[in-house]
DNA sequence: TTGGATTTGTGCGTATGTATA
DNA sequence: CTATACATACGCACAAATCCA
């Protein structure tokens, strides 16, 4: 494991479990680095994780502060993982409508970004928070990249069966959202009114070879999902 | 202007216009240090920009590749000034319902972080893009941070104003995002129906000394407006 | 108000690790 | 297996913003 991850986590853990409860300010770069006894690039390094993560925010000349986290049960939407990372602590499980296996048409190979025909995994699934239902995922996989998802995993985790049986490492992921009227066939399975409101995320998530596996339309109930984003001034 | 913008900015001069249409991979490291001159931290630190902009991607071992932008039209929800950003070549304007002064009571001095009957603007304006309604935005201002709003400077642009005239340096923002049915004077300035969808952004902006300054509620129009994100995978 | 001390930001150099080709 | 190319890590110097006496 890199050291910077190392001191991230670790640091992140002291955070969590109130170290620094009675002051909102960490202790300098040079005393962190004296205390993890690394260099001071790798303790930045660490930073930058954290402050990505909006945990942290730096001040020059003056220190690193704690922020007070405002939002509760949100999805972080810079996180391709946000979803199971926010409902760790609850109840969440999917139902399978649709998994099938079949080859990439013109509008999935550019969804995909690759060739026509290429073998592919069609998966339909509702997912539930607490028993209700939370989302409608339409989702394409590469089956050249991910040779096999079967219903067991597909009810579990997908993402933590790349991740940790194909060993294969994701990247990052775009998302393109926006607000559209739900169709009568996903009003009923988010159990709501036809024409109500629903959050679309698109997002094609790619390995860290920069190799798209995957593309997801991801439909959201709009009472039960709230989003988080960390915007930085560029 | 510190080296490394310099260097991102030229570089995404180049791209834009072309330099590297051939080929998607950037010259190595190496031979971008020896082309712009500056050490490897240096050159390190432009490429990042440019990989937090989702413009490049780096694959170890490989090289540095850029991204084919895929989505068009969109606001950038990672960015700060997304708005002005992806319109730059629109023709936009707003016009101002309410710019008022007043003092935060409970619910506005939390959510600007201030204490309670700490001087504020409270600017409540209609954004259009080429002369359609595009969102309405709910805005409060800490006059202690921001001491003068006029007119002029609310039907122009606020934070042109913040960054030039009273050079104060804007740092980063949380967003919290989700959807919502119109209200019926919402859907009046929007030219919608009533209950129709919108994306609701409610945003407090930070300056980069840690200070909030400004908390908006921003509800959009669900045609126009549309949403790009970068995730990555912590 | 000023100026010095503190603290983070930027920049340079170098060596070694690790994934890719 | 070797070479290439990005990732991580160490150390140092100075700039810029903030803090405080």
């Amino acid at each position: 494991m890199m050291k910077y991850r190392v001191v991230a986590d670790q640091l992140l853990e002291e955070i969590a479990h109130g170290k620094y409860k009675n002051e909102n300010r960490l202790p300098t770069e040079e005393e962190l680095i004296t205390e993890y006894g690394v260099s001071r690039n790798t303790l930045r390094n660490a930073i930058d994780v954290l402050v990505d993560k909006s945990i942290l925010y730096r001040v020059q000349g003056s220190g690193i502060y704690i922020r007070k986290p405002i939002y509760q049960d949100t999805i972080t939407i810079n996180s391709i993982r946000g979803f199971k990372e926010e409902f760790k602590n609850k109840k969440i499980h999917s139902k399978i409508i649709t998994l099938e296996q079949g080859i990439a048409d013109e509008k999935i190979s550019k969804r995909l970004q690759c060739e026509l025909g290429t073998p592919i995994y069609f998966i339909n699934r509702i997912r539930y928070v607490e028993d209700k239902p939370f989302s409608i995922e339409y989702s394409y996989f590469n089956k050249d990249v991910i040779p096999y998802i079967g219903k067991e995993i597909a009810e579990d985790s997908i993402y933590n069966y790349i991740e940790n049986d194909l060993k294969l490492t994701i990247g990052f992921a775009d998302k393109y959202i926006f607000v559209e009227k739900l169709s009568k066939i996903n009003s009923e399975y988010l159990e709501l009114e036809e024409a109500d409101p629903s959050m679309v995320i698109e997002e094609t998530v790619f390995l860290s070879n920069g190799k798209v596996f995957n593309h997801s339309t991801v439909i959201h109930h709009y009472k039960q999902a709230k989003f988080f984003a960390l915007a930085k001034n560029w």
